[in-house]
Parts: structure tokens; C-alpha cells; sequence
RNA sequence: GGGCGUGUAGCUCAGGUGGUUAGAGCGCAGCUCUGAUAAAGCUGAGGUCGGAGGUUCGAGUCCUCCCACGCCCA
């Protein structure tokens, strides 16, 4: 056993050098899939991965979602689970078209369809996984554990199969229907916006404010006055709309009655309108009004009053003109009373012929027109201008429409309980989304709208013949059966899909396809089955992983990913298809500013992966700051923890190898000291340990990343500062030593542990520890430490008492520093005696040695009466005082230790190894070497000196001069 | 404009159910210590606990309103 050797460690280390090594271990190794096989049959901890979009690079804050998503799965996989982790990219959706239109120079969907959808959607195919290569590159590097060589891939004909599956079935349900749908609409590019488009367009914009007349008919003399910001829409009003528990009233005014709320009727008609009439509640409701334009004679009842929730008497005159062709609450009101759908503009933005004099002119330019008309005939009462905030079109600046258009929905409104009893279910972190952000989203929720005017998604799978019969087509089987042709090798996209024809069932004429692709959330949030082409195969393997154990993403994914996951799965399976979800916080720069091209302060991961590493990255994601709150990410503080942190592990760790090697021991091969029996420092640090393994598990198993690694801080800090600091001569003892092989032991048990609980934080440091400490001592070592089981804590080592009294010892110790500095007593210089008094005094009595060494003094006595003279510092319930005086001897010994300090230094800047014997010289005056005389043999001993000699040392590597006491001594020395 | 969240030292964060002088780490200044440590220790400077009201003997903590920032929605 002479001979072994751990790998040596060097204290300067390049954690990119360990981590390129550690990967390259992984890689050859092919420790990942072996982690797997270990764990085939074992329980399955199931994981989802959120697919994200190919077609651009990967960012910081994919770093952020990407560890999390990696930190439970390896944490899991310790614990005995299996845990498969396919990966998936999400290939569909508008991002990926307007790529290429940019790439294309194309501007307009007519432009799209003049190039050809076919090639347009080659290219959309080819450039949505353009970024594989570095995703992959990326996650790799990040050590972020999924399966990308078997990932799913929202765009192939297996996984639109099955999402034709599941639409038939929601579709069989009555839950997919086509209706109106209330959509931004930019007249002049002739195309309805997205929402993000529109919330770029807020402005502040003057438009007219009016106040008109809805005459009653079942009354004389007598109107609603109602307020709108958009005149144009008046020729298409089906209903005014009143707040259910508002009072109304009557103001008489010029010989006219005018009905409004009561809270505006001062603001509307000034102090000295005069209210005569009060309205009970539903008085007015139902009854039927003159409307200003009757261009149209609807056939479904129109123009009367109804009440809504959302009429508010903030402005207006809280009765509210309802268009229901022109605004998203109009068209919800107008579905809840059956109105008409008035539609009186065109896809131009200008009015039909059917609206009179105003027919083919632009609608907003027509307003002023309206008005004077509306004026001419009496029905304006006033007509004033407003400043407002209204969306603008980004690209063009024209004010947007509000316009029903056609749109296919999922009436998940009509199955809202079973969303929320699914949402009751789950586990949201942190908890307050559950009830609120998404709560509030499930309860106010609004049928989904499915369908997307556009080219590169799924089809929807429905056909409509001209008698607007229809078929949802489930399967590529199925539209074989229905043309009678072999359709399995049909590629299920436009415009493929859309020149299959086929005949109707029920009258016999031709079906085709309807126009829309899908909504690409719908993608993703099919992929707990679409990624297994469930359920055309892998039935088992779906029962298997349904619903997922755990999903993490960031929080804006709770209107994205989390609601079409727990949606469609409701739908369809009756419950959530996730148990838990992690709701992480956005990436924002130093200044706490969102990370944007325009603001140029996008930090690239590389920069910090290539400067840093991985694990520091993933340290600081997982330790500071709040997951889910929004956190800075800046190099500076990343530097912070690999100080911190990471340094101070590795030179435990450097320290530890060092000895271990200086005197061949091989943990392995030690003689045991049980644990009972090794010194109270041990047992101390050792409690420590168990209290840290608990304390992560517990953080571990409630996804409380944050709060375990925080725990493991506090161990190292321990480690480092205590445990090592006072244990450092018990490294270099006689070989043989009990207490020795104790000291090392226990730390070799603790950097053991760290490694292990470190696996699913830091990956590549945990694992360079785990192969040179664990598998360089023991051949029967796991391969790598993300091979082995996660420790498990021993409540019996953990010792409250023993730790509350080195809190108190601690304390003594500062105390003690502090009384020194202030009496300027250096702690070179010993002192004779401690007192230690106080309530808490009693605490440290067992372990009164160790204040004894560290702060230098040779009696430390622990006493109920605070002794008087002396140095003394206080705090709380403990009082140390030093005995100041000071004796020839102490003197004499405290200069010796300067020496040895002096020759130390001189050691090592003279690049000797810890266990060189030297040659030493001292210059020393007369009446200090006679001094010294008793502690010559023991300074030679301190420093390794196998010849001690007055004066210059011959062929002197290095010299030093030293002030000591006030005399000035020279050292010189050389390898003996 | 609405909803949700966040706001404690220059920075990052702790501060169960209200209870002495509001803490830690980093950073800064001075001193000290050092044969693992480009570490560490001690001392110090640095706080209107985002602001204003309120409840209470007592509020960082509970209530109301407001402000700033972020996200979501309009």
C-alpha cells in the first residue's frame, strides 16, 4: 500500500480544464445511457421536455430552464428512479414562417402564396432545426442530460398523426367548432396581427369621443345615452350593454329624458342636472331602442338593452354600444344574447355597399361624416375628442380594427371545472401561480382559439363540402379509407394535404379541406402522447409516462406550454398531464433590464461557459437569488461563486490529496476509527455532514433546489474554516497515529458526501472529485458519481448538543480575536490563560482546547466570577478575557514562533515541497539565542530542519530578515 | 387600463404565527493571521426595511392607498 497515490491536485485549478476532462470521461464512458440501463425496471420518475423552436441559438435563459430541467431528473435518478429524458424541438408556428419571409423578402401572405406554399414550406422544414447542431453543442456542454438522438419532432408525420387523433376526439365531443373570432386587423397590410404585434403598438392617440341618443320605444321623449370612441362601428350595433348592479337614472334635460349610470351623471351632464327617475335593477334590461343606423334589418333580435360584467363607469356614460363584428367583448356579449353579427367593413377596411352613403369608404376617415349625420338626424348629443392609448399596426402605423373573422375553436370554456379540478392537483413552485396567474387564467378562461391563417403547422383535419357537411380525418388510414387511395406516405402538410378530395358521406358531394393550420401550442401540448405516435404504437410505453412527475419552464410558458399540456389533457384523458411544475423567472442584465438585441446587453452563454464553466453557471442559477423571481446574470457575479464556492471546495480537496499522498494513505486501507470514538472536532463536523445530507434531501424532494444548495455552502464554509483550519496538524502526524487516520477519515467521508450531493448541482467538479477520491482509492467504486445512490443521512451522528457548543466555542474565539486586537496582543504571542464566563460559558467546557490552540493560550478556564484584569470582549450570554501579562518564557516563545513563521514563508517562496528536510541558518543577536535556547530543538522540528546552525547557512536557496521583539533576525536555509 | 409578482446595506439574499440595539456573504477601509487556501480572522464605514397612512402597548412582519420594476393580459 506504500506505493498508492491519488491523482495530485494542484491548487490552482482551471475548472474548464476539469470539466472538458470530465465530459470527455462522459462521453467515452457513455455514462449517461448507462445511468439509464442501471435504472431499467426501476420506478419511473417520469419528465417532459418543453420542446424549444430550432431556428435560432440558444440563450442564457435556456441555460437557466435547461438546469433546472437537468438538477430533479439526476437527483431522481440517485434515488433508484428511472428516468427517461426525451428530448423535443417544437418545428411549427409563425416565428419559423417569418424567418423565412424575411430570408425571402417576402412581405404579405398574398406574396407567400404568388411564391408557392411548397417551397415556402420546404423551407420553413429545413430552417427550423438549422440551430440543432449548436442546441446540441450547448446542452452538452451545460451537462444538461436528455435524449437528443431519439427527440420528438412536432413536424413529422408520426406526431401530426397523433395530433389528428386528438382533435377527432375533441372534434367527436362537439368541442371543435368554427364561430367568430374578434381579431386585431391591420386594413392596409391586410392581415390580422398576433398579440405580441399588438402589444408593441400601444399609443397614445386622440380619437372622437360621443355621447348619443338610443331612443326608447316603449317610452316618450326618453334615451339611452351612450358613449363611444369609434363612430364607425355604430352602423353595426346590435345591443346596449348595462352593468348588472349599477343604479340607473333618468336626468331630465331640455325638455328630454336621458338615461345613464348614476356615479357619472354629474361628470356627463354637469352639477345641475336633475335626476327624476330611479331605475330598479333589470328595469331597463330587455327593453328595445331606436338604433342610430338601420342599414341592415337583422333577422335575429337586435337593439335592446342587455347587462354585462364588463361595463365598468370608469368613463362613457356606463351604458355601453355594442358592435358585436367590432370588438372582442361586443362579439362575447353578442354570443351570450344570440345577437346579430352586423358586418359592415371589408377586408380593405372600408365599409360595404350595404352601409348607405358611407359604402367604400375607409372607415376611420369616415368618422367625422358619421358624425354629422348622426348630428343632422338629433341622435348626437355631444361629440367631443379623447386622448387614449390604442393599438397601432407596428409595421404601418395605421390604427388597428377589431374584426370578427371566421376561426375554429375548442369550447374548453364549456369544460372550465374539469380544468380547474385538473389545476387542483397540481403542484405549481412557487405556489401562488396555482391560484393566481394561472388560476385567475383558468377561471376567466376563453375558448381556445385554434386555427391559424397560415401555412407552416399542422392541417387542421377537417373537410366541408359545399352543403357544409363535415369529417375530422383522426389518422392517415382514414383518408385512405375515405379516397379510396393509399394515403401512408402523404406528407400531412399544406399544400399536400389540401389537394386530397374525397366525397361526402352524407350528401354526396365533394369535400375539401378547410384552409387553417393549427395553433403550434397545440403541438406541444399533444407531446405526452404525440411523442410516442400514440396511440397508433407504444400504448404501453404511454401508459407508463402519464401524466409527468415534473416539468420546468419559465413563466411565461402559463399561458403557452402549461395550459396546452393540462388542457388537451384533460380533454382528453380527464386530468393534468404534469404533477408538478417549476415556474422559473426571466434572465435580465446587471442594471435588472430584460436581455433584448435592441438594448445590445444580451449576454451570450458561451461568454460565461467558455470563461467559467458550466458548473459555476449552474451554481449560481441554483443557489442565488429566487428561481422565480428575475435574476441579473453578469460575469462579475459568477466570478462571486466560483470564489466562493468553488475554490474553497477544491482546496479542501487539493489539501486533503496532498497528505493523503505524502504519506500513501489510502482511505480504504486506514484502520477504522469509529466514529464514537474520534475527537469531538470529527464528530462535530461529521454532524454537520448528516444534518447537510437531511437538509438537501428534504430541499431535493420539495424541488427546493435553492435552499439544498444554500445547505451545502454552509457545509464547505464549515469544512474549510473550522474543521480544516483546526485540524491541519493532525494531517502531518506521525504515520500510524490514531487521531491522524481519524482527521483523515472524516474528511475523506466528507468530501465524499460532497461529491455526492453535489452530482445533481455541479456535475463535472462532483464527478472529478468522485473519480480520483473514490474510484482512484476503491476498484469497486461506480464508474462516476451520477452511477451511485444519493447518500443517506445517519440521524445517530448528528449531535445537537455538540453542535450548539461550537456555535458557542466559535464565538468564544472571536471574542477572544477581538480582545487581543484591541490590547494589540498579536496571536503569534502566547498568553497564559483564557476566562471564559457568562451563561453560555458552561457550553464550551468540552471543547476548550480548541479555543485554547487557536487563540494561543495555554490554560483556558471556564468560570462563574468574570475575571477583572485583562482584555475582555462581550457578546450576549459570553464574556472571554485575556490574562495580558506576559512572562520571559512567554516571550521567549512567542519570539520563537515568529521565527518559524519567518522560516515557513521562507519555504515556500523558495518553492520547497511540504516534506523537504532543510538546512537552516539563524543570524541571532547573543541574549535572543540564549533566550531561545529552549525552543531551538522545537523550531527545527516545526520547520523540518535536519541541521540548525547559527549564522549564514552554506550555498543559502533563500534568506529572509525578520523583525522579532524588536531585534532583527535573518534566516537563511537550503535543501538538506 | 387590469391581474400577478418583486422591492431589506453598493451587490446577492436571510428575516415561522407582530416582541430587546434588523442579520449573513461578497465588495470597500484599516489591522491581523497563514506550510491547503489569489484564503481566513478582527474592527469599521454603509439601512428613511420602496413611499404614505392605518391597526396595535409594540410593525420589516398585518390592513389600505401610492410609487418603481418585471411578467401576463388589454
Amino acid at each position: 500500500m506504500n506505493d498508492f497515490r491519488f491523482r495530485d491536485v494542484p491548487s490552482a485549478v482551471s475548472f474548464l480544464e476539469i470539466e472538458e476532462g470530465v465530459l470527455a470521461r462522459w462521453r467515452e464512458g457513455n455514462i449517461f445511457h448507462r445511468s439509464l440501463e442501471q435504472r431499467e425496471g426501476a420506478p419511473e420518475f417520469v419528465f417532459y421536455e418543453g420542446p424549444p423552436t430550432a431556428n435560432g441559438k440558444p440563450g442564457v435563459h435556456h441555460v437557466l430552464a435547461r438546469v433546472f430541467k437537468d438538477i430533479y431528473p439526476r437527483y431522481q435518478t440517485m434515488r433508484g428512479k428511472h428516468v427517461g429524458r426525451k428530448g423535443g424541438w417544437d418545428c411549427h408556428g409563425l416565428p419559423v414562417e417569418l424567418e423565412i419571409e424575411r430570408e425571402l423578402g417576402l412581405s404579405s401572405k398574398k406574396e407567400i402564396e404568388a411564391f408557392g406554399i411548397e417551397e415556402f414550406n420546404k423551407r420553413c422544414r429545413e430552417s427550423v432545426l438549422r440551430y440543432v447542431g449548436e442546441w446540441e453543442k450547448l446542452t452538452e456542454r451545460i451537462a444538461y442530460w436528455v435524449d437528443l438522438g431519439d427527440a420528438y419532432k412536432t413536424m413529422t408525420n408520426g406526431y401530426v398523426e397523433s395530433v389528428w387523433w386528438s382533435l377527432k376526439r375533441l372534434f367527436d365531443q362537439g368541442l371543435l367548432e368554427e364561430d367568430y373570432k374578434s381579431v386585431p386587423y391591420c386594413p392596409r397590410c391586410g392581415t390580422a396581427l398576433s398579440d405580441h404585434e399588438v402589444a408593441q403598438g400601444y399609443t397614445t392617440v386622440t380619437d372622437p369621443s360621443v355621447f348619443i341618443r338610443f331612443p326608447l320605444t316603449d317610452a316618450e321623449n326618453t334615451s339611452l345615452l351612450v358613449w363611444t370612441t369609434t363612430p364607425w362601428t355604430l352602423p353595426s350595433n346590435a345591443a346596449a350593454a348595462i352593468h348588472p348592479e349599477v343604479s340607473y337614472v333618468a336626468v331630465e334635460q331640455d325638455g328630454e329624458r336621458l338615461i345613464l349610470a348614476e356615479p357619472l351623471v354629474h361628470r356627463v351632464l354637469g352639477p345641475d342636472a336633475k335626476i327624476v327617475e330611479w331605475f330598479d335593477a333589470g328595469a331597463l334590461e330587455g327593453r328595445s331602442y331606436k338604433p342610430p343606423f338601420d342599414y341592415v334589418s337583422p333577422e335575429e333580435r337586435a337593439w335592446y338593452v342587455i347587462s354585462a360584467e364588463f361595463v365598468t363607469t370608469e368613463d362613457g356614460t356606463g351604458i355601453v354600444h355594442i358592435a358585436p363584428a367590432y370588438g372582442a367583448e361586443d362579439l362575447e356579449a353578442g354570443r351570450q344574447f344570440g345577437l346579430p353579427v352586423i358586418a359592415l367593413v371589408d377586408d380593405d377596411g372600408k365599409f360595404t355597399a350595404q352601409t348607405g352613403p358611407f359604402g367604400g369608404r375607409p372607415v376611420k376617415e369616415a368618422d367625422s361624416d358619421i358624425i354629422e349625420d348622426l348630428r343632422a338626424r338629433g341622435v348626437l348629443f355631444r361629440a367631443e375628442t379623447i386622448e387614449h392609448t390604442y393599438p397601432l399596426c407596428w409595421r404601418c402605423d395605421t390604427p388597428l380594427l377589431y374584426m370578427a373573422r371566421s376561426s375554429w375553436f375548442i369550447r374548453t370554456r364549456s369544460r372550465k371545472e374539469d380544468l380547474l379540478a385538473s389545476n387542483e392537483k397540481v403542484t405549481w413552485y412557487p405556489d401562488h401561480i396555482k391560484h393566481g396567474r394561472f388560476g385567475d387564467w383558468l377561471a376567466n378562461n376563453i375558448d381556445w382559439s385554434l386555427s391559424r391563417d397560415r401555412y407552416w403547422g399542422t392541417p387542421l383535419p377537417i373537410w366541408r363540402c359545399d352543403n357544409r357537411h363535415l369529417v375530422c380525418v383522426g389518422s392517415a388510414a382514414e383518408l385512405t379509407e375515405r379516397t379510396g387511395r393509399d394515403q401512408s406516405a402523404l406528407d400531412l402538410h399544406k399544400p399536400y394535404v389540401d389537394e386530397i378530395t374525397f366525397v361526402c358521406g352524407e350528401c354526396g358531394e365533394h369535400m375539401q379541406r378547410v384552409k387553417p393550420v393549427i395553433d403550434a401550442w397545440y403541438d406541444s401540448g399533444s407531446m405526452p402522447f404525440a411523442q410516442w405516435h400514440y396511440p397508433f404504437e407504444n400504448e404501453d410505453t404511454f401508459d407508463q409516462k402519464f401524466p409527468a412527475n415534473y416539468i420546468g419552464e419559465a413563466i411565461d410558458q402559463t399561458r403557452g406550454w402549461f395550459y396546452s399540456l393540462l388542457a388537451i389533457s384533460t380533454l382528453l384523458f380527464g386530468k393534468s398531464s404534469y404533477e408538478r411544475v417549476v415556474c422559473l423567472g426571466h434572465i435580465v442584465d446587471k442594471d435588472g433590464r430584460k436581455m433584448s438585441k435592441s438594448l445590445g446587453n444580451v449576454l451570450n452563454p458561451w461568454e460565461v461557459l467558455e470563461k467559467q464553466g458550466a458548473d459555476a453557471l449552474r451554481w449560481y442559477f441554483f443557489t442565488v437569488g429566487s428561481p422565480w423571481s428575475s435574476r441579473r446574470v453578469y460575469m462579475e457575479a459568477i466570478d462571486d461563486v466560483v470564489r466562493g464556492f468553488m475554490r474553497m471546495l477544491w482546496n479542501v480537496y487539493s489539501f486533503y490529496v496532498l497528505y493523503a499522498n505524502t504519506d500513501s494513505l489510502n482511505p480504504a486501507s486506514l484502520e477504522t476509527v469509529p466514529v464514537s470514538e474520534r475527537p469531538d472536532l470529527d464528530r462535530w463536523i461529521l454532524s454537520e455532514l448528516h444534518d447537510t445530507i437531511r437538509t438537501v434531501t428534504n430541499a431535493m424532494e420539495d424541488f427546493d433546489a435553492t435552499g439544498g444548495g444554500r445547505r451545502i455552502t454552509q457545509l464547505v464554509d464549515d469544512l474549510s474554516n473550522w474543521y480544516v483550519r483546526r485540524s491541519r496538524r493532525r494531517f502531518w502526524k506521525d504515520a500510524g497515529d490514531r487521531d491522524k487516520a481519524a482527521a483523515h477519515l472524516t474528511l475523506y467521508e466528507c468530501l465524499m458526501n460532497l461529491s455526492l450531493l453535489l452530482a445533481p448541482f455541479t456535475p463535472f467538479l462532483a464527478d472529478e472529485l468522485w473519480d480520483n477520491l473514490v474510484r482512484g482509492s476503491n476498484t469497486e467504486a461506480a464508474d462516476s458519481v451520477h452511477l451511485a445512490n444519493w447518500p443517506a443521512f445517519d440521524e445517530s451522528l448528528i449531535d445537537g448538543a455538540l453542535r450548539a457548543e461550537m456555535v458557542a466555542t466559535r464565538k468564544a474565539v472571536a471574542l477572544g480575536l477581538q480582545a487581543r486586537t484591541a490590547s494589540k496582543l498579536k496571536v503569534r504571542q502566547p498568553l497564559a490563560k483564557a476566562v471564559i464566563s457568562g451563561s453560555d460559558a458552561t457550553k464550551v467546557e468540552r471543547l476548550k482546547a480548541l479555543i485554547a490552540e487557536e487563540l494561543n493560550v495555554k490554560d483556558v478556564v471556564v468560570s462563574d466570577a468574570p475575571a477583572v484584569d485583562g482584555a475582555s470582549a462581550t457578546d450576549g450570554g459570553l464574556t472571554v478575557t485575556l490574562d495580558t501579562s506576559l512572562t520571559d518564557e512567554l516571550r521567549a516563545e512567542g519570539a520563537a514562533r515568529e521565527i518559524v513563521r519567518a522560516v515557513q514563508n521562507l519555504r515556500k517562496k523558495s518553492g520547497l515541497a511540504v516534506a523537504d528536510r532543510i538546512s537552516l541558518g539563524l543570524e541571532v543577536p547573543d541574549p535572543m539565542w540564549d533566550s531561545l535556547s529552549a525552543y531551538r530543538e522545537w523550531i527545527a522540528g516545526e520547520v523540518l530542519a535536519s541541521e540548525m546552525s547559527r549564522g549564514r547557512v552554506q550555498g543559502a536557496q533563500g534568506t529572509a530578515e525578520v523583525g522579532v521583539d524588536g531585534v532583527k533576525v535573518s534566516v537563511s536555509l537550503r535543501r538538506a
